[in-house]
Order: structure tokens, then sequence, then C-alpha cells
DNA sequence: CTGAATCCGCGGGGATACTG
DNA sequence: CAGTATCCCCGCGGATTCAG
């Protein structure tokens, strides 16, 4: 990010366009149920109905709703087979697999510092 | 992650218990305002106000409530000078500075895809 | 200055039903 | 099976106030 001072100057109304779209897509990114659906996709390509089974306590609703903001962003590929009864599969993009990357880095985070956290939380409420 | 089938074995009921602590942990971090607190901190150690300054947008309340949990989990310490008026300061504990390493990325990943998918947006609402 | 508590509106998100 | 639409409610989150 570039400073404040700077930003703000009249002229240069691109670099705070592509800051404020560099927060629209991390505010879009960083929930749950997208870095979820990420992290279940990985390398594979998964039917909407797998996708459902996979990722544990997402509802239609949510898998539908964050499937269509990660199409539209490009990191997921949505292939539609016109047959009956229909068949859609999600696939990441070369995007998406790049993010994937990073949300494998907070599983291994995750699992890395259980104690810590488990510890720490002791320590807290007593 | 373990596959299903062994983790419902009732013997293994402690996979399940790290697996659902797992879950909740990255519930709590995988949130816009809790990732972008840590990626404010930083290396620094910032009192309140400073922080509010620094992460755009968020409210007095969302602070306070992310950083309790973030202090619960022990992602940052709190350090209170009992002086008056009152000077809390924050600082991100190794366990944060670790995950503030993967929020970089997310943030690297923002930045060098910043193209791809406003061209992917085009593409998509025509 | 920091933080807890209260009030309250709005929208996230679940359940359900209906189309293709 | 996949997707959209509708209803509806709970809780997130903003604004404000009070305390230490």
């Amino acid at each position: 990010m570039v400073t404040k001072q700077i930003r703000d100057l009249p002229e240069n109304a691109d670099l705070r366009r592509a800051d404020s779209l560099a927060r629209e897509i991390f505010s879009d990114v960083a929930n749950k149920w997208a870095l979820l659906i990420i992290e279940a996709l990985g390398e594979r390509t998964l039917r909407f109905s797998e996708l459902r089974d996979e990722v544990e306590g997402v509802s239609h609703k949510m898998l539908t709703q964050n499937l269509r903001m990660l199409e539209r962003n490009g990191l997921v590929d949505r292939k539609v087979h016109p047959t009956v009864p229909p068949k859609v599969e999600y696939t990441l993009t070369e995007p998406g697999r790049a993010l994937r990357a990073t949300v494998d880095a907070i599983c291994g985070w995750t699992h890395q510092y259980l104690g810590h956290i488990e510890a720490a939380r002791g320590r807290f409420g007593p």
C-alpha cells in the first residue's frame, strides 16, 4: 500500500481506484465460506452437490452465492454440461490455485499453533 | 485433515476435538476485520486509537471485539499502562506474526492478480 | 483514552418451494 | 441436479452512552 499523503493527491486517482479495488477483493475473499470452498476444491473438479458435501456446514444459498462471487472474480471456472439432469462442475483457475496456496498456509498455521492457542485460551478465561 | 470414515470412529474422539477446534480457530481468524487488524499491526506496537485510525472503516465495537478474540487466542499481546489517561498497547505475539506472514501473502496475491480479476469481472457482467 | 453496555435497524443467512 | 426466489428471523454491527 501507499502512504495516505501521496495517495490522496488529486492526480493519483488511479492509485486510489486500485487501492479500493484491492480492498473490495480482499473483503470478498477474506471470509470463511469462500476460503473453505477454495480449500475444498483444491486441484480437483467437483460438482455442486459434491462441494456441498465436502464443505461441512455450508448451506445451499451460501454455496451458490460464494461460487458466483468466485466465478465473477475469475477464481473458479464453471462448466455446465447440458445434460438432463444438469451437471455443473467447478474448478479453480490459475489465480484461484495461487490463492489456495495461501489458504493452505493458513490451515498449516492453524494446526501448527493448535497447542499454543489452546493454552492461551486456558490462560485467558479462568 | 483426516478422512471422515476414520475420524468418525468412536475411539478417535481426540482427533475430532482437534478438528473442531481447528475449524473454530479458522472461523475466528478467517474474517475481514481480524485479518486487517493483524496486517495493520505488523511488527509495530500500536495503541487502541492508533489502530482505529490505521484500520480504515473499522468501528469502535468491531475493533475491541476482534482484539479480545485475538488476545484470547494468544495472537496479540495486550499491555496496559496504568496511567491516566489510560494507555493500552497491542503487539503481535509469535503465533500472530506467523499468521501475519500468510496475510501478507494474501495481500500480495491481491495486488498480483488485480488485473486478472478486473478483466474477469468485465467478462462476467456484460 | 480505553472499554463495557445498551439500543436498534438492517441484512446475512437458513428453510422452503418452485423452475429448467 | 442445479439454480432462483421468497419468506423470515436472528444476530452482526453501528451509534451512543456511561464508567474507570
